[in-house]
DNA sequence: AACACTTGTGAAAAACCTGTAAACAACGGT
DNA sequence: ACCGTTGTTTACAGGTTTTTCACAAGTGTT
């Protein structure tokens, strides 16, 4: 079929801290990001490195101007305690030797203001690019849900060791309905980001799969429900155990229990925007 | 043909081709990089990108202008076709639309004439930089995996003393399986680790040299089953004993078994389900 | 209660993927 | 230039997945 390839949101959770002053700057880079879907979070000082590793990011954009004396000893602590980080310096004026030190210390890309947004973004972009490369390609950290165990580097969900035997594209609705928790997710966002291109009207794909879902979790984790129809907009993924399940009962599946609603929320406590 | 010589070492120096026609720029450029121990080529005009590839460059410092009307398209397929190989631009004046456009594409840095050398050297350093943190050592140490021996400093891979005789892209993609056993690898993936460049559409090279191991595997190791198809995504190594193999033997292949790093063995916790 | 609209369901059709084999091209050594 | 080996491309059969479609069932509104 015909693919109208969006440049918007191909990868789903690029992680960005902005460390900055400049109010208008951010805000623009802030609406830019937003619009890829990005998750961002800003800080007008140092953020202590083990916050940033507990942030899970893939990029950093700071200014050292906001660091003060420390500012080279912070990049040096960050870029040697954190590889796996894209780290992007934005400031105003700088030499030749500056920017050839910073690189050398680890900084990835060095860009001065007055910078237009789009190309900070852009060269963010490039720089986590290169990084997602770098390391194994797949986002392969397992995400657990109710009784689910979502593993990307296996392309498969599984329930106490059992695999769903789900197909690709079925994983990857699940995947992406696991990755945005408690949240609802109108068809045509989902249909984005799966499929990788812009829905159809009238299409009902979306639909279709999420019953074949069902039919799958439901087979392997019949006292559970993780997918809920909001009539009208789309679904949302949040896991529960059934109403009708039995809660005690002499074939007793009762090991599961164990995990609570309150539990999942996890991954939502970054976007405090 | 000229290529870059010595294909055979490991290599850890900096293979990086310029294509420019400033001569002074080139020549600071080329004595700087020879310093830092660099494998250098420089090109009045646009290397064919198959002639890049040959090359097995870590980076490419190229500008534009020497490209005339097809540099964008140059740019576009350089990138595409090497996703792992660093691409730095270098012109006289640009846009900033044309930067974004060009880090889009998949350029990684792009610097601005007049530049100091010193800054050009170290934003190629820290774009190769990336790429090598991510590259998988060429590990010599041998692997063991079911039956199989798996032995980098041959280029081969043995069953009891008995080699497979694998040729050495069978050897190269069997290695990479057993060096990500238990993960399931895409087409694309593969094809761009062991190839080194990007898979055409509808190639099915990877698929043809599967089955060759395949074949080979199964008749040194013909009760063990090492390569599994996961449909429409890839494939993943790991071996396992065939539900078909004689349990009992005289001449017991029993003595595999070392390997347990994918652990079959589920835990199932007692869900009597 | 009737209506307009949305969602669930099952099955058929279309598209796609993989194993297989064989032809074809490229290479290296004699 | 010839020949065997290695790597690439192509064609096809058989199976699996994805898409499409018609209709049933459900939801909210007038």
């Amino acid at each position: 079929m015909h693919r109208i390839e969006n440049e918007l949101a191909p990868d789903p959770t690029t992680r960005l801290a902005v460390i900055d002053t400049d109010s208008g700057f951010v805000t623009v880079l802030a609406k830019r990001a937003e619009a890829a879907g990005w998750l961002l979070r800003t800080s007008g000082g140092a953020v202590p490195p083990d916050q940033l590793v507990a942030m899970k990011l893939n990029a950093l954009l700071v200014d050292p101007a906001v660091l003060g004396d420390e500012a080279w000893r912070y990049l040096d602590r960050v870029c040697s305690l954190l590889p796996d980080l894209g780290v992007v310096v934005c400031t105003g004026r700088s030499t030749v030797a500056q920017r050839v030190r910073g690189l050398r210390l680890g900084v990835d890309d060095w860009i001065t203001k007055p910078s237009h947004p789009e190309e900070a973004i852009a060269r963010i972009e490039a720089v986590t690019r290169r990084h997602r490369r770098g390391r194994h390609e797949t986002e392969s950290s397992p995400v657990l849900a109710g009784e689910l165990e979502i593993r990307p580097d296996r392309f498969q969900a599984f329930v106490s060791g059992e695999s769903l035997d789900l197909t690709r594209r079925e994983f990857e609705l699940l995947h992406l309905l696991a990755g945005t928790q408690g949240q609802v997710l109108e068809r045509e966002t989902i249909y984005q980001r799966v499929w990788g291109y812009a829905m159809a009207h009238g299409d009902r794909s979306v639909d279709v799969f999420i019953r074949k879902l069902r039919q799958k979790l439901e087979k392997r984790s019949p006292d559970w429900e993780y997918i809920h129809t909001h009539f009208g907009v789309g679904y949302r993924f949040d896991p529960e155990p059934s109403a009708d399940a039995v809660p005690t009962a002499p074939p007793a599946p009762a090991e599961a229990s164990s995990n609570d609603r309150s539990s999942q929320v996890v991954h939502k406590s970054f976007t405090a925007a």
